[in-house]
DNA sequence: GTCTATATTTCGATAGAC
DNA sequence: GTCTATCGAAATATAGAC
């Protein structure tokens, strides 16, 4: 396993928008959800804990969010449109194998800047398979769709020394164990 | 990776109990709340639906559990015994590297005939975190002294092929795998 | 945009009859 | 052991003033 720099990679837009101007109401809503969602889950925190945490009551959250739900949705988003940044980088180019090792470094490297977006995915599967349920689909037909012409891209150097069969339980074992 | 036979490996004791005799409602209670607690998570599962599900009323759940999380707390106990079981049968023979092998396997197969247990664990970590803060840490402590006894028995034979630090996550993966 | 106040619902839990 | 009936708490959500 390759040492890779750890440093900030500030390539995809900054999803938690930490600029220079004071955050919005709207944007500090997210971010102490995510927090409390994350460390409490979702089912056991409530509306009261996020007004709370950033100084505002229960009902101010209602003009800015539709429900409860409508904010795990909106953190959910971010995860999507992480999933289309991540996408775009790949553009057109002819995929070289050093191009794909570059590109895939860069989005390891940006996963972890945005982990706690997949940890509040990882650590709330429940709320948001029920989240499924209620369908915002067209985003996810198109993130697929995209995943899956990146990767069955023919043209795409194949090295074969581990099998497709073993590749995704270590991704996916590496991604979780990162995320601790 | 060796293929192994995923034939039924009858050697713990049958924890789901499934024996001649009718099913008493304490068990068809927890088996019940085992599907929907997976299904829709410990929050999102009310009485009422455990109850409904297999025809009493929410009242009678009071009859044979103190409270919902004692109900949780039953079914994490079945997760105790397994780890119980699975010590008491490294026993107290010399640990060869064939025996190891051998009873690697047959636990391994044990976790597959019981896997909506570790399932139940891994889709709500927030409500067992939650359950732990209460303590019935005796328990656990016992468990975890057993597994380190075993673990750490110096003559054990190690192939060090594996460096340690990889091997939790490469163990945590295919659990992981399993349980979909 | 944010507040106070309140409506509405759901749920966990209990009391007491049978 | 299971039921009906109900309580009390907590949560989501809404109405309307400022």
């Amino acid at each position: 396993m390759a040492q890779r720099a750890l440093t900030a990679v500030p390539d995809i837009a900054d999803l938690s928008e930490e600029g220079i101007e004071p955050m919005s109401t709207r944007e500090r809503i997210l971010d102490a959800a995510l927090d409390l969602f994350i460390e409490k889950g979702f089912d056991k925190t409530s509306l009261r804990e996020i007004a709370e945490q950033i100084g505002v009551t229960k009902a101010a959250l209602y003009y800015h969010f539709a429900s409860k739900e409508d904010i795990l949705m909106a953190l959910h988003l971010r995860l999507h449109e992480f999933g289309f940044d991540a996408l775009a980088q790949f553009g057109d180019q002819e995929p070289t194998s050093a191009l794909w090792a570059d590109l895939m470094d860069k989005i390891v490297d940006q996963m972890l800047a945005h982990r706690r977006i997949f940890l509040l995915h990882e650590r709330n599967q429940a709320a948001f398979e029920a989240l499924h349920k209620e369908e915002h689909d067209e985003s996810h037909e198109d993130l697929q769709a995209g995943f899956r012409r990146v990767l069955s891209d023919t043209r795409v150097p194949v090295r074969g020394e581990v099998p497709s069969s073993e590749l995704s339980e270590i991704l996916r074992d590496a991604v979780g164990d990162l995320l601790r």
